[in-house]
DNA sequence: AATTTTCTACTGGTTTTCCGGTAGATAGGG
DNA sequence: CCCTATCTACCGGAAAACCAGTAGAAAATT
């Protein structure tokens, strides 16, 4: 695989960077375009038939989320590896792009030999970053990590099996407690979350990790 | 801060671990062991007044998960940079430290300057990682990336109102629609996700990223 | 030993969801 | 133009969740 041209394809719907880019990979050896997109449509249908080694990837585009475009060209090809290239420097979206699949994020203002590295990089089969990515990374935001509310025991294990879709009913059988019981728990993690319903609940355990 | 010595605390429950790396540890100049435990407790009590720059944490500990701990950790004391240092190799169990607030990952069967090189960069404000880790993450696996139920427009729409606790009731306000109408639709989600109720719904849809 | 937290259980009632159908109107793509 | 997918809307009934309280027993902490 390695040592060999890598073929690659840039979605971005903005025509100046797809030239921009295309530009400043001229100049690097082994590296061949085979495809630029503007939309996830395009690019989709040219995965089709078409081969990407990689794949530059920006987030924003004008008929789907990157996010959703990258988990479906992993499914329909899951050899191609995808780098995101995107203006989000958020921890969080970075973090998203990488559970959809991703190998790898740079930021758009990254330099010319920067991104060769990382191209290259993903192409060997490692997960790559920008510095400026790997900076943005390493300090979580205190913002991000805001507080969680502190959980008992008993009430991690019973969120846990309301997550599985259990019933009170069905949570009460398993821990031998009174359906009763598991009422007056669920009604103090909904108050614990502040949430009105166990799905607004389960959306915030699950953003704070809490699963 | 960069060339000053730094201050190094390790949390593992395993003894040996800890004296090995301790060992491992002592020929790099520029590198002072602070304090070693061998569960969450004792680790949570030296950071009350002691220092930590950066912080090896396994993620097995016998009275707490390694994710919880870490949590904590950047929650009271956000300076130390933390760094993962598992048997586990999951992409996915990677991806929930970061969502921590880990600065870095190892796996442990890391090789000593690889391990000296990760805490140099962890300390120099850089998101690190061994190699090993590395090629796991450029890899998503397929189950990771199991099939989502592919949604229409109105039915992502309503999801995340429903995500955001709205009853039916009240999403058929907001879109000026027929409050049957948002149950049929939350009944065909229930059956394109499988679940029996809004609960696990929800867990599967926010694992898969959709929202 | 004293205090706080957690776990357990209850009453009684209201709201909401869930289940099983059916079915016309309106796109969108081949 | 046809066909399929989507969006819309309905019925009736059962099950489950949600709300607002109270309260004793058991742990855990101080």
């Amino acid at each position: 695989m390695s040592g060999q041209t890598i073929h690659l394809a840039i979605v971005d719907d903005h025509p100046l960077i797809l030239e921009g880019l295309q530009k400043l990979l001229e100049g690097a050896s082994g590296i061949e375009i085979t495809g630029t997109f503007g939309n996830a449509r395009d690019c989709l249908a040219f995965l089709a038939t078409g081969r990407a080694d990689i794949l530059l990837l920006d987030i924003t585009l004008p008929d789907a989320s990157g996010l959703d475009l990258c988990r479906e060209i992993k499914e329909i090809s899951p050899a191609t590896r995808i780098l995101a290239l995107s203006n989000h420097s958020e921890r969080s979206m970075i973090l998203q792009m990488l559970q959809q699949g991703a190998s790898g994020y740079m930021l758009k203002n990254v330099a010319a030999d920067e991104l060769i590295r990382c191209i290259r990089e993903a192409h060997e089969g490692l997960l790559t970053f920008s510095k400026a990515v790997r900076e943005i990374m390493a300090k979580p935001s205190a913002a991000e990590l805001r507080e969680t509310p502190r959980l008992t025991k008993r009430e991690k294990e019973i969120l846990l099996l309301i997550a599985d879709g259990k019933t009170t009913a069905e949570i009460a059988g398993m821990l031998h407690l009174s359906p009763l019981t598991i009422e007056t728990h669920r009604k103090n993690l909904l108050q614990k979350f502040g949430t009105p319903n166990v799905a607004a609940m389960m959306k915030a355990a699950l953003q704070h990790g809490l699963m």
